[in-house]
RNA sequence: GGUCUCUUCGUCUAACGGUUAGGACACCAGGUUCUCAUCCUGGCAAUAUGGGUUCGAUUCCCGUAGAGAUCACCA
């Protein structure tokens, strides 16, 4: 029994943003290797961004991706609620506190005179932050406003000219001055409170060791830090995420391809794919080993092996590793994966023979980038026709008589072959000693034979397409080509 | 603009202050009984820049440059 406890605490705006993910796949992998709990919390403190049933889908697809967490809303646990909206009365208590301690005041400015104060600042080539006009009224001044029933949030009173040290595990002691620091809302007027107080009294009242949070939250870390001094509360650990960026820099943004899982999912990428991934932006195992499964990074996970510059999304990593993956599957597993892509695009229905499907998808594992590619690589085992230039038949420098002339032997040769010898090694066996036999190339006979089965320029080698189609459906095929002109 | 962070092959990254600066992806070439793919072999390719400290700097310090983050009654 350790104390290790950490949190994913996303907001419910919508689908899981691809470097949400790594943030949680971080947090996951520290929590399991350190032996801790993981525990999800909703921070739906702002009412107006909400997506409804995003929670649900949150939930799912983090199941999907395969992380598994002891607390939270969907199970419960002895640290509820975790919806941070059925939280607000202990948020008002802890508010109070500050106010009471003076370390938070009331602030009545109307967003006229902020948007105002905003807009003089900007001009003036000023930092815009709050002028404090209201951190020292009286409690009698005070009073009459919320007397007359004034409009009011709750400001973090920052202490003046001084400084503010803060550390985070991944790039050490930072300093801040104070006075660069702004005096931010904790307290909505709709008695909501923002996510600078929200987080951090949740953080310390479910005891959570190590906060994993993205890059973003570093520049408002000391506020949070000031906070943690202001109730009197311990620090627990911070580890700031690097970003991930675009191919061309900055943020990965939706303008630029795929952001969400959600996205990646659909076009069939693998969750162990995904995670290795994600994994080794930012971290990397001590023996240098590169493909790894999820217990595998858990077990080598060492926040000291981590880095804390931000990394590219690369695409074509992903690729390979899905690659990867999807080689590794079994027949089985592989085509109960890819039967929906073929569903979808119509190549098959609910009733086709899953034996049939299951030869077909063996064709084409190793092609594979990712599931979806499925419908176009496999396309020509399924239709009736094939549509294809004549041209594509010819295989270097022969003629299309030449070419008509091979298919034609090959056909007399094939059609001699019972129903029952129809096995890829036994098509190989004889189409090859009769190449052998008669002093021809091998292109000579396979080409034409490769396209004359499936149509197109790249495919597997037309004596596994043979297997696959049968005596009848192959022996169509080339008869067909033959007759083309 | 202020503040903060980051900087090793195109990309992800490794290297107690001493290595021919390593690996992976991508790319190129060769091999694997036709194409593609897989697989195997080989190749190309990096310490942003200027100063220090040191016998010795990718590594430590300072400056510069570049990139990113942040500056809401959003998270």
């Amino acid at each position: 029994m350790n104390n290790i406890r950490l949190r994913f605490a996303p907001s419910p705006t919508g689908f899981l943003h691809i470097g949400n993910l790594r943030t949680v796949l971080f947090g996951y992998f520290l929590a399991r290797s350190l032996g801790g709990k993981f525990i999800l919390r909703i921070e739906d403190t702002d009412q107006k961004r909400k997506v409804e049933g995003s929670v649900e889908s949150l939930i799912d697809i983090l199941k999907w991706v395969g992380i598994e967490f002891d607390e939270g809303p969907h199970i419960g646990g002895d640290f509820g609620p975790y919806i941070q909206t059925e939280r607000l009365a202990i948020y008002q208590k802890y508010v109070q506190e500050l106010l009471d301690k003076g370390e938070a005041y009331y602030c009545f400015c109307s967003e006229d005179r902020l948007t105002e104060m905003r807009l003089e600042q900007e001009k003036n080539k000023q930092a815009p932050k709050y002028d404090k006009h209201c951190r020292n009224l009286n409690s009698e001044e005070i009073q009459t406003k919320l007397k007359n029933g004034e409009a009011f949030v709750i400001r973090q009173k920052i202490p003046a000219e001084t400084s503010i040290e803060v550390i985070d595990e991944l790039r050490g002691k930072i300093v801040f001055k104070t006075d660069d620091l702004d005096d931010h809302v904790l307290m909505k007027s709709n008695g909501i409170p923002t996510y600078q107080l929200a987080a951090i009294v949740d953080d310390h009242l479910m005891n959570i060791s190590h906060v994993t949070r993205g890059d973003e939250w570093l520049a408002s870390f000391p506020k949070n830090v000031l906070l943690y001094k202001s109730f009197g509360w311990e620090i627990p650990k911070y580890i700031h995420l690097p970003l991930i960026l675009n191919k061309g820099g900055g943020k990965l943004s939706k303008r630029q391809g795929d952001v969400f899982v959600e996205n990646y999912r659909d076009k069939g990428y693998l969750p162990e794919a995904i995670i290795n991934f994600c994994a080794l932006l930012g971290w990397h195992a001590k023996d240098d080993q590169e493909i790894l499964s999820m217990d595998e990074i858990i077990k080598k996970f060492d926040l000291k092996d981590m880095g804390a510059s931000p990394a590219v999304f690369d695409i074509e990593k992903l690729d390979y590793l899905n690659g990867y993956y999807i080689r590794q599957k079994n027949i089985n597993d592989l085509s109960s994966l890819c039967r929906p892509y073929l569903e979808k695009s119509g190549l098959i229905n609910d009733k086709t023979n899953n034996d049939f499907i299951k030869k077909v998808i063996a064709l084409s594992q190793e092609r594979l980038k990712k599931l979806e590619d499925i419908s176009l690589l496999s396309s020509f085992f399924f239709k009736d026709k094939l549509d294809y230039d004549t041209n594509l038949l010819i295989w270097k420098n022969l003629s299309l008589d030449d070419i008509k002339n091979n298919l034609h032997e090959l056909y007399n040769l094939l059609e001699k072959i019972e129903e029952t010898d129809w096995t890829k090694d036994k098509l190989e066996n004889i189409i090859f000693s009769y190449i052998k036999n008669n002093n021809k190339k091998n292109g000579d006979y396979l080409w034409p034979l490769r396209v004359a089965l499936s149509g197109e320029k790249n495919s597997p080698s037309p004596l596994e397409i043979a297997d696959v189609l049968g005596k009848e459906k192959s022996l169509d095929r080339i008869k067909v080509a033959i007759s083309k002109n």
